[in-house]
DNA sequence: ATGGCTGCAAACAGTTTGCATGCCC
DNA sequence: GGGCATGCAAACTGTTTGCAGCCAT
């Protein structure tokens, strides 16, 4: 008989859930890492990403596949979606009055089994859009000059 | 005074666009790179990228991203979503039957300014359906045999 | 004590980039 | 002829993996 694999909860493992769960920023494996070394120094990139993708797995954790490189992560399963900044990365996120869609509103001629949907916003986050500004104040003076 | 950039048609960018625009299968890179290279052999890969991002940032053709994978692109810009297959990473079009929601359905709270969405269904295709059948029912085979 | 998990480092895949040359306008 | 675009190859980034030793159960 197939027997489960009986799962251990290391220092390592549980550093990384404990990180995800007081986060607030979507950190990325990277960032994860640096936060989890400082409780302990040692733990390798390899471990962070093995155990977010075991995490992803058993539904502890959210993965983020946005539209940039990297991956996110969110520890927060609560149902919202999210906002990326196209010009710093950033992600925040969103909370919508409801629902927009079920899953079988997508058309069944195509054959799929859907098991899920990627949302995201994209846009141009506060800090950004003021910086925008005053870039273009800038280049106004310049061509009035 | 700033002038814009001379845009070139080039054979490379005119052969690229034109396999956009006659393929439905939402070719990666590196197919495009590959159906390209039998009517212009000597294309290098990296004039491909670079195609495709000029493309994409004029809107000549849309960039489905997904953090991990292998970036697809479609020449088709009528609107509609995708439904990429879990298993085998094939991307098919769906159409919804009305745009699903608004982007100031967004909450203003966030204070970005959205300028789009992003919006993909995940599952599994009909082909990648019946391999799964078939591994299941050889299982249960093997368990009482 | 057993075998899942770790640290380390090397390998990978997809994409980007620097440079000399080519060719479109 | 000027300068954007190309071909080529090397570099980069994010992620995965093989392996020997470690440690949770």
């Amino acid at each position: 008989m197939s027997r489960l694999k009986t799962r251990r909860n290391t220092r390592q493992r549980e550093a990384i859930v404990d990180v995800l769960r007081h986060s607030r920023s979507h950190p990325t494996a990277s960032d994860v890492y640096g936060a989890v070394k400082e409780r302990l120094p040692k733990i390798s990139l390899g471990t962070v990403y093995r155990n977010l993708d075991f995490l992803t797995d058993i539904g502890r954790v959210r993965k983020l596949e946005t539209s940039g490189t990297e991956a996110r992560f969110d520890g927060n399963l609560d149902a919202h979606e999210h906002v990326r900044c196209v010009t710093c990365g950033k992600v925040d996120d969103v909370f919508l009055p409801e629902e927009p869609f079920r899953e079988n509103d997508v058309d069944s001629a195509s054959g799929y089994r859907i098991i899920g949907r990627r949302l995201e916003f994209v846009g141009v986050c506060p800090s950004c859009q003021r910086k925008t500004e005053v870039e273009e104040k800038e280049t106004k003076e310049q061509t009035t000059r």
